[in-house]
DNA sequence: TTAATAGTGTCTTTCAGACAATATTAT
DNA sequence: ATAATATTGTCTGAAAGACACTATTAA
């Protein structure tokens, strides 16, 4: 067997073609929604259907290949400004025999949670790209709804067990905006008196500036202490969802 | 972008050649010890050194792919014997330009966990295949070490979380074996009164059988109870490691 | 003034972990 | 008998969640 692998080596071409793509998952919250990155499909197969950006992987790791991927599709830099506070992870790899009828395509899937980005701009390699949200996404292609499913799924348990909600903020932030997040994402909302001072409880989740708003809340309410993302990496305890019945089966 | 895509489907041959292999780190525990399951490799690159045993993905599922890999490399047969009961996950990817000599290859690691299985029979297919302790495991071919370790860590976890604990053990075990479980995989003693109880408050975790062992343990003490495997897929509430510093950072 | 919101206080319940105690069994 | 082990009991402190309360601000 290892001498059958060397010897292949040598010849590529007695592979059976394999495409090596990735696909991101990029999350961001807008007006308090989740939004998710979508593509149109411009040509077969799943033509005019909306997908998840992405593209063949070149000569780099897969890790800037997703970054490129996401930097071309929301007209942006890697490394550069809002991007260079995305938080990008690897989600896992989908390689079905028939996920795309045209070859044998592996897909390595990204995840990537950003603070409001502007809307793509329809330039040069971008092509019609928009922020979806992601109750409203219709159907997709490829197995790319699965996709989704199984990075929403990873992001409502990071959120649990590491700051990463802070990614989806500016710089600065309230409390009541990182509520806004795990509300968002977890698609319920939780009790703020409670929230507030689990938060600040959790050492190095949050970090205060010193400063507050500049105003209070468009309907009335106090001006907010602003915070910054601490130095935690994970969140010790735990910002745990209520346990469903689901889960146990 | 996407009429390229199109038009490079239709000759294979334009794409960068790129192999998609499986890995497979598959854990066992032996004597009280985790054990990794290793193969010497017979030719170059890092011909004699230990690697994870892996291969090429043929016309199959990733998945399949890996169980397929894991029957070959322990001379045991999918879905049979002791091999049915095995639990079997991706882990990530590896495709770092570079990390193969030969060629592009993108990697998509498997994470095992076995019951004691018999030591691999050198046979046809299987190369020199032994369970091996995870701490006496010296340096392995390619990024394997790196691969170990990120299987090593998510293993650690979803003993946190999930019953994947009692994949490692018989169809019935006693709630000292399944300790022991814990005690190999995250390299710590567990308090036996605190862990019993624990496992026991776990909705879904266990379920008794009614019977016990027929002797005591080999240096005395009563029998045990003997129990099951539950229908939970989570572990509400989760058996967390005591929180380490390094952690937070 | 009114309504909304930020932030704090309190209470109950659950749970983790330390520790002790008892019963059972191999040697 | 002795030592080891299974299992249960008790206590303390941490933490989650429900709820109430005060202070502040926009409209």
């Amino acid at each position: 067997m290892d001498e059958r692998e060397f010897l292949e080596s040598y010849d590529p071409s007695e592979f059976p073609p394999v495409a090596v793509t990735v696909d991101v998952v990029a999350l961001t919250i807008r007006d308090g929604a989740l939004h998710v990155l979508l593509v149109e499909r411009g040509g077969p197969p799943f033509a005019g259907w909306q997908a998840l950006p992405g593209g063949f992987v070149l000569d780099e790791t897969l890790d800037a290949a997703a970054l490129r991927e996401l930097a071309e599709e929301t007209g942006l830099r890697p490394g550069e400004g809002a991007l260079g506070r995305v938080h990008l992870e690897q989600l896992r790899s989908y390689g079905d025999p028939g996920r795309d009828a045209r070859m044998r395509v592996v897909s390595v899937a990204y995840l990537a949670f950003a603070p409001s980005l502007p809307d793509p701009q329809a330039g040069s390699d971008a092509r019609a790209a928009a922020w979806v949200p992601v109750a409203g996404a219709g159907e997709l292609a490829f197995d790319h709804a699965t996709i989704l499913a199984d990075g929403l799924d990873r992001a409502r348990s990071k959120l649990e067990y590491t700051p990463l909600a802070t990614t989806f903020v500016g710089p600065e932030f309230t409390i009541a905006e990182l509520r806004h997040v795990y509300a968002a994402v977890w698609g319920e909302d939780l009790h703020a008196g409670n929230f507030h001072r689990k938060v600040l409880s959790v050492p190095g989740f949050v970090e205060s500036t010193g400063e507050t708003t500049t105003r209070g809340g468009e309907r009335g309410g106090p001006k907010a202490r602003l915070y910054r993302a601490g130095d935690a990496r994970l969140l010790h305890p735990a910002l745990l969802r209520p346990a469903r019945e689901e889960n146990v089966r």
